[in-house]
DNA sequence: AGGCTATGCACAATCGATTGCGCTAAATTT
DNA sequence: AAATTTAGCGCAATCGATTGTGCATAGCCT
């Protein structure tokens, strides 16, 4: 009986109201997940990637990008929180601690991707090996004596700290002298990696043979100021880049990139999700994979 | 004191309940927006300025991407009915007709954004202006005598067919002859694209001087068949292509791109909307940009 | 002061789906 | 055949926010 109903609703075009049925059953079927931009490649990846899965277990995928603003990410948090969404996942947030208070105060639970934090389980890259290896790599490019540039990324947040560790790791492994002024954190955006490299012109640019270039969005900026400067090819100098994009690397098959495991650290996270042990911090590394 | 009520919910953190409010009211404040991929340029920019407006208006947006699947489409949109979405965009939809119906049966009005439909608003580039003055811009950069490949794009939607149509009435001005073979709308995704110039290879690739790349996501594909050929460079190759990346920009300035002017677009978009002057099936062209 | 309008506010009804209670009829047991 | 269990199904209550009705009080006018 119950069946025949369902069948007849079906055929006639009935469809549950799913705001109403939200309300009673108090679950909305709706899963959240803030990022920082969606316009690059890893972010828009993962996005990709968040909505297959969360569709797989059922769930109501809704994303939406607060631009590495503490301020728009708590915003997007809350108005997520009021449509009832039963998980949130935070993106390469600036302050995923913060975004867990406030969801653990109406009962929801949090999980960070790409940037961790101290209060949920987190599920990231693991950025020292990458950057070990990338290094690795770059000093093996180089004619003679390495002397590499890091450029880009915030100092502040934990990727870029283990990025750079892994870049002094390498050097000392091979034995060379490391200075601070090589090591140029000047945030993510390309502007931001233009003027940077704009300011070493005739100041020291000209002693490096390498660059460690911590995202695409670095990439751009730097490549712009190169460009700018009309000493586009410098087919001597080894480049490398932490991220992934598939234009450059079939483009400019020249720089190497280590790309991130989008999809194992999705399925990872949702594997969490499914069986329910999303609960205490702690960091699940990725390897990310160096490319061509 | 019904402020007074606000302020003190406020102060101890209370917040409404939207899937209540949305079922009493019978408003949900969600806009939705279905895509068929995000990790590309222009889509993910599209989708970066639709969460903007749409915020900005007070509304909730929602994406969803649906890989060019009609079937896909028509399930996301079934499915942000069921959530009671007051607005569905079309981005690059297969079958927009299809899912104004669907929509159109629960009273809820669609636009489309990218590929036109003709039973509601569309929003698109001018593809036709945008394709002739790239065939133009490529045949001044040939010297002598220019055979242009056209690749990539479905042969049966609408703005690839108005790029041929512009490519065509450029040679028609240059007084250049053409044939069949020159035209491979072979689908977007890359490795068509890249299937289709291997099949060319020593089978009169070599007689074209220019190229006409219907997107990045082709023009990916053509390269990769390049590269694998190891004739990655030829710089007597002029190349253009109809879709804009800001990594392709910087890397190689010295390939033609053309920028849809997503900005505008979506500002229209919402200006429908805000207006209310959405209803009745008509094209709304929106020039895009020649860059460097 | 009496009669009038204006204001404030409590209360019940409503949105649509879901849940569980309780009644009736059917099926099973003794 | 009577007693008991099981199944089927109608019905009222519920989720939380919003709406409009209606009552009571305050303010105003002659």
């Amino acid at each position: 009986m119950a069946n025949k109903v369902r069948r007849l609703a079906k055929e006639r075009g009935y469809a549950v109201n799913m705001q109403a049925s939200a309300l009673r059953k108090e679950r909305s079927g709706i899963i959240g997940m803030i990022l920082p931009i969606y316009d690059n490649r890893f972010f828009s990846s993962i996005t990709q990637n968040f909505e297959r899965l969360a569709r797989e277990m059922g769930y109501f995928p809704i994303t939406t990008c607060t631009h590495r603003d503490p301020a728009l990410e708590l915003q997007a948090v809350r108005t997520m929180l009021l449509y009832q969404a039963e998980y949130i996942i935070c993106t390469g947030s600036t302050d995923p601690d913060q975004l867990y208070d406030l969801c653990a105060k109406v009962g929801v639970p949090t999980l960070n991707i790409d940037l961790p934090g101290n209060k949920s389980v987190s599920v990231i890259s693991d950025n020292y090996s990458g950057a070990l290896q990338l290094t690795h790599k770059l000093i093996d490019d180089v004619q003679g004596t390495c002397r590499m540039l890091f450029i880009g990324g915030q100092p502040t947040d934990h990727n870029t700290k283990e990025r750079i560790r892994g870049f002094r790791q390498a050097h000392i492994e091979r034995g060379l002298p490391i200075d601070e002024s090589q090591i140029i954190p000047c945030g993510y955006e390309a502007p931001k990696a233009k003027e940077a490299i704009k300011a070493l012109f005739g100041n020291g640019f000209e002693s490096y043979n390498a660059m460690f270039i911590n995202s695409t969005i670095s990439l751009e900026g730097v490549t712009q100021a190169l460009s700018d400067a009309g000493n586009l090819h410098s087919p001597d100098m080894a480049v490398g880049c932490f991220d992934w994009d598939p234009l450059v690397a079939v483009l400019k098959p020249e720089i190497t990139m280590v790309k991130q495991d989008v999809e194992k650290m999705l399925s990872e996270l949702f594997a969490l999700i499914r069986s329910g042990t999303h609960q205490g911090a702690r960091i699940i590394q990725i390897p990310p994979i160096l490319g061509h």
